[in-house]
DNA sequence: AATGCCTGCAACCGCACTACT
DNA sequence: AAGTAGTGCGGTTGCAGGCAT
């Protein structure tokens, strides 16, 4: 027995939104506010429109500074790195992105930046084509121990105006609570890396261990160190990353400039034990679970560092 | 000009989580 | 503790417009 549906969607509208729709939810949203009750909303106001429909519309479309299109390259790089680092957490990356909803984020990654990514974009020579986006990556030279991108210092973000009565997590230190809240991903508290030794130091089983293969958290190695100091669950995302670079990647012999690094680190991607079709070891899998800066009170600190010209692909797709 | 394909985006769907009773 | 309602989220779908043939 499923679940009640939040409404009865034979009787309400569905598809786009009128301008009188969209008319009457905002101006009653900004007189009143929500009221924390999207379900008791549309009566209210006189929509035959589904709840759930009216706050998708609202966050999506109707919000204030609420910004479409014309993505930034330093947003490209954003979503980009934190893709790679904490996959398809939309949520999170758009919490980033002032005045950019999940929605908007997932939709311009799924139609362009993925493809972008993987060269599998039109050459379709848009205004953005030329533009630089490496300005600002960087590579960490004195990560020596294990070569692990980083994260390039991200911007602090200023908190969007916004007056209503809904929780937003414009602020890092909301955007640390929802991590935290997003089952233990994230430790409640930042600790630094020498706590690793610490037997209590916090992580998800899952990290742990995947096809029955332990990886040792505890262990002096650097790169156990820098997993250790992760501190979040990267399983769901390295999962889905890494089967789709891994299909990508079987896709194109050819190696993608510019991501060199998913090669030439020791335990990266064998490509001759890929092809078997199925889910790849996880210990290949690790060098993708980019460790995500720290979270501390002052939020992204620290950034994930993506290799000079790793994203020249991005711009430049392979020409065919 | 007509047709079919492709792309981008808005909106929907269903599940998981949380709060409340 | 269990059930229910509301919310948030990621994945998916459907459609309109642009593009190629």
């Amino acid at each position: 027995m499923g679940r009640a549906p939040c409404c009865d969607k034979n009787n309400v509208k569905r598809g786009p939104w009128s301008p009188e729709e969209d008319a009457k939810l905002k101006s009653y949203i900004e007189q009143n506010g929500t009221g924390g009750n999207w379900i008791a909303l549309p009566p209210k106001i006189g929509l035959n429109r589904c709840g759930k429909s009216c706050r998708l519309r609202w966050l999506n479309y109707l919000r204030p500074n609420i910004k479409h299109g014309g993505f930034s390259d330093e947003e490209d790089r954003i979503i980009c790195s934190l893709y790679i680092s904490i996959g398809s957490r939309w949520s999170i990356i758009a919490a980033q992105l002032p005045g950019r909803t999940d929605n908007d984020i997932k939709n311009y990654w799924n139609t362009r930046l993925k493809k972008k990514l993987f060269g599998k974009q039109r050459q379709k020579q848009g205004s953005r084509k030329g533009k630089e986006i490496n300005s600002n990556m960087v590579i960490s030279n004195n990560n020596n121990n294990n070569q692990f991108p980083c994260w390039p210092e991200l911007p602090i973000l200023q908190p969007i105006p916004y007056s209503n009565d809904e929780p937003r997590f414009n602020d890092h230190s909301s955007i640390r609570k929802l991590l935290i809240k997003l089952g233990g991903k994230f430790s409640d508290e930042y600790q630094p890396i020498n706590e690793a030794t610490n037997p209590q130091y916090p992580m998800d089983n899952s990290l742990l261990m995947h096809h029955n293969s332990p990886i040792n958290l505890i262990s002096s190695a650097p790169i156990d160190n820098v997993l250790a100091n992760a501190q979040y669950n990267m399983d769901r995302a390295a999962s889905s990353f890494t089967a789709e670079l891994e299909h990508m990647i079987q896709n194109n012999q050819q190696k993608l400039d510019g991501l060199e690094f998913l090669y030439d680190q020791d335990m990266l991607i064998d490509k001759s034990a890929s092809t078997s079709g199925g889910s790849m070891d996880w210990d290949a899998m690790n060098p993708f679970v980019f460790p995500l800066p720290p979270i501390n009170d002052e939020g992204f600190q620290q950034g994930v560092i993506i290799q000079e010209g790793a994203f020249d692909e991005l711009r430049y797709p392979m020409a065919q």
